[in-house]
DNA sequence: GCACTGTTTTGAACGATGTTCATTTTATCG
DNA sequence: CGATAAAATGAACATCGTTCAAAACAGTGC
């Protein structure tokens, strides 16, 4: 009882460390000695936790993904609550997630970058759950979709949800990658939802 | 002279070595020793011919980019080649240039992935001229966009290339992503064209 | 208290890695 | 050929993630 508690701190201590690196330097930066020397824990403690380091970061990212989960619900629901026709309603709704999404890559750089820079070591691949909570961001926009294109099946809306995640993924990514020569974040905020209204009305005169 | 010209032939055997070893095992296998192996050299011989790894990396990239470029550029004749109003052929260029962005990724799965899983070491930024290769892409999909937005100054054009080639790339990232859980191909290409017409629609209708 | 036993924690040690640089080899020239 | 400069070499180093024999600890019976 006390070992299981002892050992649920030392967790916790480890993932909050984690998290505070890659938030100031990266998921490169992910290091085990420097995570003992944070955690106040020893080197060999770790693994009494975690069967290795990639368990850590996955456990990160899974607290990242929590959270643009429910920064994406939230901007889904102001968007929603602003009245007007169902398809206007939706329309702002797509809109209002892209721009939900491009905010938090930018607000949380690091945690967000890790979120795709993180591979699996060879041979391993992503636990099942953490697969779960990617696809569950799909789901934000399925609603939305469900209105603007009724007739397409459960499947194809899914596929299409998909699709319009990853092509504002894709902007959203070049778009930060250079910190240098990227765009001003206004700039590239207009890109984004001047394409994903155009990617609408393009749907619905399909 | 004939000192540069035995440089000239290690670097080459080098950039081939690093170049079969990304396709078959991935950038994140690039190993300093199984280089030097590969190429007959001895280890410390890498570093009379690049100053790091990452130079290396980058070598390699370069030369992928190069085929990329070559690759597009023949899609985007084709296209056009077929005939119709320049509406609808600068419609087709953009919908083989993303297809043929998509099969390019497919049929060079590690390649393509190395060009946007390698960083820079802390400190150091990607060298000019290599960037200036990716920019390089966008042009691809300045011609056609000029047809069909012919309002758009040359700034705003080229923003809108970069913002589409995201996109594009977007999908493809991640419909490529899960080895298991991808979409086949010919689904994730139905996808992406579906998508990119809808986005020439939409922007036609602006 | 103490000895015995099983469990948990620890950090030195291991194997891999990128990079360096004293040493060795090779080339050049008088 | 001998001397000197240039180039190539690979052992050595620093830094990783990970392991595991040893030490510290916790419980139990007397």
């Amino acid at each position: 009882m006390t070992v299981s508690l002892r050992r649920e701190t030392l967790r916790k201590a480890l993932i909050d460390a984690a998290e505070a690196g890659i938030s100031a330097r990266g998921l490169a930066a992910l290091k085990a000695r420097d995570l003992a020397r944070e955690a106040g824990c020893a080197l060999g403690a770790i693994y009494t936790v975690f069967p290795d380091l990639a368990a850590l970061a996955v456990a990160v990212n899974s607290r990242t993904f929590r959270l643009l989960d429910a920064t994406l619900r939230e901007a889904a629901e102001a968007a929603m609550a602003a009245g007007g026709t169902p398809r206007a309603a939706a329309n702002r709704v797509l809109i209002a997630l892209a721009a939900g999404y491009l905010d938090f890559a930018a607000g949380h750089l690091a945690r967000w970058r890790a979120l795709f820079e993180f591979r699996m070591p060879e041979g391993q691949d992503m636990p099942q759950w953490h697969l779960d909570e990617q696809a569950a961001l799909f789901g934000h926009l399925e609603r939305p979709l469900a209105v603007l294109q009724p007739g397409l099946s459960g499947e194809e809306r899914a596929l299409l949800a998909r699709s319009l995640f990853s092509a504002a993924h894709g902007m959203v990514l070049l778009g930060l990658e250079g910190k240098i020569v990227s765009l001003p974040l206004p700039y590239l905020r207009q890109q984004v939802t001047m394409v994903v209204a155009a990617m609408g009305r393009g749907l619905e005169s399909a």
